[in-house]
RNA sequence: GGAUCUUUAGCUCAGUUGGCUAGAGCGCGCGAUUCACAUUCGCGAGGUCAUUGGUUCGAGUCCAAUAAGAUCCACCA
């Protein structure tokens, strides 16, 4: 006997995923005969330890992945890690902070391999803690978002994306975080009203005594004030506009201009305009060709533009030194509070200055266009529905994206300047070098990397080695080598692209990216897994070509899993990463790069409230892990959770979770202890099913099969947990392995334990193998089980059991509800169904005796409207009166509801036929209820 | 400014073609018990499904309005 008395997850789960690992039962297995099914992990960043939301998705995403390979899908489950640029570089500027260090005292070739060296401990660290959840995936494939592959696909994307226009150099605006030293994508900005200062300035009209006044917020950006604008329709300023006025304290000339944009009503009418600090500054600045003063540094700090006493300030500085000159000089008219909402960092929390940069932009237009349009088709279907609304809404305002980061750590981009001509950039995939030389010119390398959601937002295809980037116009026409191995030849026929405008696309044909373009082209899904000359190509490839690793092989099949089954995350990356895979993956592949989108709600703290660590509120999956074990945890978090709903987490579940495992334990223990420690018969069907509950827990596990089944489709996790939980506890281990305490019919007991390990196993993957490696006639693997057949029952004699079972909780609860002492018996008339089942009756409803007995007496088991008695005395009989009154009461208001409901003629002529027949059935059945409640008053008060 | 979501038992939440007695876990009350499990067993209490109006034979479920709470996007000189 291998069952302690208490299942103890602690000890053995380690033990246990060690037993998967060495069985590579997870390992993919190309299967013909089966369809495929593929999801890709988002992969966790490896830069520390999992939090609560990684358990969820790898909760749930460990659940559709058991349970499709238990199905027998071809199924993969794709691990990863993410390098995840600034994030990294966030926790990594920490850790040199604390021993004296900054950014600055290394070149940028040795932060990388600092940061490297720091991922590769973390990352190692953050995997084990995947086992540690249970998720079964298929390691051979895990992918790091600076591998190889990653790097050149995402070299060819963008090569492709440049040569085809769509890739700019722009000098625009960018959001820039004067602490990290780096510009942000639109997205990364947090945005947050806050109380701030709007300050009314006199601008002298030159030539005049007349003076116009402008409104601003922030006043030090007046320095690099280029003109001064009014709305055209103005009447109060169109005799105005075309003069001049001089900045103050700038003592700058600008002109007054009039643009389309100004808020006759905000304020005075009138906008300072500086085109290098403001987005829409900008924007006015370039349709009237203004000038562009930066007056800001990237540091924070004034610049020398800023002008004598201002140079070397912070903004803030420079804002009260400006609001104190202004007074003094009687120019500030008004100073009033205003609530405004301001742009931080969402990592540092500093203000985003708007600051003008040199970056790469991608138009993402035509991109999202096709996104639009392949959602509005119904191409990718969205778990919660509402979502893809959402998502197409995002897409329609979307703005152009800044690709540039400056972060040292990251995916460099390809892209070199010419020395000489700063206009002049090349693509060259050389960025191990500061400085080459292509045709005599020399080029110095672009020292940013790309935002990391560029890389992630290929991840679908990259991971399955899909063949992207592959014209399909000229598919025979791709050559490989160029792009990898950038040789001169290949940077003749670079194009020099200096704007979004360039004159023509160059004619590169864009190539391939994977080592795959060469191989099977990738079935489609409908095919996939039957095709015939897929299965036979791979034949091929192993013995045609000896020297394929079977490493070449796999990367060849992957494919296959393109597009992916389904796109798991979490609902706050929608806009993030959800929306640039599929715009990526439509742009790189033709092809959506997933079929459905599960989204995931915010895991909350107990009482609703965000984690974090300020609140001290923190659950982290290990340490319940620890406490609790693996799969209470999955089962717990699993529970009471529907899509993309932020909810909260409760501990309570856990701890119901954990229940649940040791009650399932606990039958195993009992089944293995009835059929002997010996017992080495391999479960295939049950015997007959002979006795009475046999037929039933058949038909409930059936049931509860095909629920699970459904409910999973519809990623229901939480309903199709719960049915895991009441068949198991409700209806095997409370009546199924009660009723065999008396049967003890081992074939089927075996049958019913390894039915619900089964069914269990997706959800508590470590128990459920637990128990199958204990027992003592399976072999293998439960993971790597897949479900047979359903077996038929007498559905007659499944519902004989409900009779039982009514009949016994009645039983049960005049017993309780009476509070008699001893044991009664059970008296029964003319009942075949109560004298052929009176010995388990008996057990289960803890009697005394159950005997045939010709006339009525004691206590009528009135509800369940048998004939069947209690042998209670009289007097113990006259107290349940109360009882029956209100019985009887309800019986009532029942009985009239359904006459009345009878009575409407509308409901008779409109409502289905068969619910109205159902409604004349309970009638009936009420009626005659009623009947029997009223004769068994008389009878106690007689 | 635009959009989305939430409001169901003391707590946290399920409830998907509208169908008749609205479910779960925890908590609560009463009772039981030593061999599968106290991480147990039996029984029970607890809900005008936010409010109002509408559609319908029938509404927690659909529609409209209101109230309270949350989130996202845009942007405010």
């Amino acid at each position: 006997m291998k069952f302690t008395k208490v299942y103890e997850p602690q000890q053995t789960e380690p033990e246990i995923y060690a037993i998967w690992e060495t069985a590579g039962v997870f390992d993919v297995r190309p299967t013909k005969s089966a369809l495929p099914y593929s999801i890709v992990m988002p992969p966790p960043n490896a830069n520390g330890d999992l939090h609560i939301g990684h358990g969820l998705t790898l909760a749930l995403e460990d659940i559709l992945t058991r349970f499709h390979r238990l199905n027998n899908y071809d199924t993969i489950y794709i691990p990863g890690a993410d390098h995840a640029g600034f994030e990294t570089w966030v926790v990594y500027e920490k850790a040199l902070e604390k021993i004296g260090k900054t950014r600055f005292d290394y070149s940028r070739d040795e932060l990388y391999n600092q940061v490297w060296n720091f991922v590769a401990e973390q990352r190692g660290n953050m995997e084990l803690q995947i086992r540690a959840l249970g998720a079964s995936c298929d390691w051979r494939n895990s992918t790091f978002t600076l591998d190889n592959k990653v790097v050149k696909t995402v070299y060819a994307t963008f090569k492709r994306l440049w040569d085809e226009g769509l890739i700019y150099r722009g000098h625009k605006i960018v959001n820039y975080c004067t602490t990290h030293q780096t510009s942000f994508a639109d997205i990364e900005v947090t945005h947050r009203d806050e109380v701030g200062k709007m300050w009314d300035i006199a601008y002298p009209v030159t030539g005049t005594n007349q003076e116009i006044i402008v409104s601003t917020t922030r006043p030090e950006t007046m320095l690099g004030d280029t003109a001064v604008a009014v709305n055209p329709k103005d009447a109060r300023y169109a005799n105005l506009v075309g003069e001049m006025v001089t900045v103050p304290i700038a003592n700058r000339i600008v002109p007054i201009i009039a643009d389309e944009y100004v808020d006759e009503l905000f304020g005075t009418g009138v906008v300072k305009i500086t085109p290098a600090h403001d987005p829409n500054d900008y924007e006015v600045g370039k349709r009237h060709a203004l000038d562009e003063i930066t007056v800001i540094g990237f540091d924070g700090r004034m610049n020398e533009a800023a002008g004598e006493g201002f140079t070397g300030l912070t903004v803030e500085e420079a804002r009260a030194k400006i609001v104190e000159e202004l007074s003094a000089i009687g120019l500030l008219r008004n100073e009033k509070d205003i609530i405004h909402s301001v742009g931080h960092c969402y990592k540092c929390d500093s203000i985003i200055e708007p600051l003008l940069k040199d970056q790469w932009f991608l138009e993402v237009k035509p991109l999202a266009e096709r996104a639009v349009a392949e959602i509005e088709k119904g191409s990718i279907k969205f778990f919660p529905e509402q979502k893809a609304k959402e998502l197409i809404q995002y897409y329609k305002n979307l703005k152009d994206w800044n690709l540039s980061r400056q972060i040292p750590w990251g995916i460099p981009i390809p892209a070199f300047q010419n020395i000489d001509h700063p206009e002049d950039w090349i693509f060259d995939e050389r960025v191990g070098e500061s400085e080459i030389e292509v045709k005599g010119k020399k080029y110095r390398r672009d020292e940013d990397t790309f935002d990391t959601w560029f890389s992630s937002g290929q991840w679908p295809f990259i991971t399955t080695n899909y063949p992207a980037n592959q014209p399909s116009a000229n598919p025979h026409e791709s050559s490989i080598t160029t792009l990898h191995h950038a040789s001169p030849h290949h940077h003749e026929q670079t194009p020099h692209h200096t704007d979004r405008h360039h004159d023509k696309p160059p004619v590169v044909p864009a190539s391939s990216s994977s080592a795959a373009a060469n191989s099977i082209s990738p079935p489609t899904h409908q095919n996939a897994g039957i095709s015939v000359n897929d299965s036979h190509q791979n034949d091929d490839i192993l013995v045609n070509d000896p020297a394929q690793t079977a490493a070449d092989l796999m990367d060849n099949i992957l494919a296959r899993y393109y597009p992916l089954s389904v796109m798991e995350t979490g609902s706050d990356l929608l806009y993030a990463w959800v929306s640039r895979m599929i715009m990526l993956g439509l742009y790189a592949t033709d092809q959506v790069p997933f079929k459905e989108v599960y989204l995931h709600g915010m895991v909350l703290d107990e009482h609703g409230k965000k984690m974090s660590k300020s609140k001290g509120n923190v659950l982290s999956p290990m340490e319940i892990i620890a406490k609790y074990g693996s799969d209470a945890f999955r089962l717990g978090i699993v529970a009471s959770r529907s899509a993309a709903q932020s909810q909260a987490f409760s501990p309570s579940k856990v701890l119901a979770g954990r229940n649940l495992c040791n009650k399932l334990w606990n039958i195993a223990r009992f089944v293995q202890e009835q059929a002997g420690d010996n017992y080495e018969n391999p479960v295939e069907e049950p015997n007959e099913l002979k006795n009475i509950g046999e037929d039933w827990i058949i038909g409930q596990l059936n049931h509860a099969r095909l629920t699970v089944e459904k409910m999973l489709h519809e990623y229901r996790f939480s309903e199709a947990g719960e049915q895991v939980y009441q068949v198991i506890w409700n209806d095997v281990a409370d009546w199924f392995i009660e009723t065999q305490k008396v049967f003890n019919n081992i074939s089927l007991m075996t049958y019913v334990l390894e039915y619900c390990l089964k069914l269990i196993h997706p959800f508590a993957p470590f128990l459920s193998e637990n128990i199958w490696q204990n027992l003592s006639w399976t072999n293998d693997t439960l993971a790597g089980q897949t479900w047979g057949g359903y077996i038929n029952y007498d559905i007659n004699k499944a519902k004989d059991f409900e009779e039982i079972r009514a009949l016994v909780t009645e039983i049960r609860f005049v017993v309780a509800d009476l509070s008699t002492t001893g044991k009664q018996t059970l008296m029964y008339g003319e009942d075949k169904l109560i004298a052929k089942n009176k010995d388990i009756i008996q057990f289960l409803a803890r009697l005394k005796n159950a005997r045939e007995l010709g006339q009525s007496t004691g206590l009528r088991l009135a509800n369940s409207g048998r004939e069947a008695w209690l042998d209670i005395d009289a007097k113990t009989i006259a107290k349940y009166g109360d009882h029956l009154r209100e019985r009887i009461d309800n019986a009532q208001k029942e009985i009239e509801l359904l006459e009345g409901r009878l009575a409407n003629k509308n409901y008779l002529k409109k409502a289905p036929a068969e619910l109205v027949e159902e409604t004349r059935k309970t009638l009936l059945e009420k009626t005659d209820m009623l009947e029997r409640l009223n004769r068994e008053l008389e009878a106690t008060s007689a």
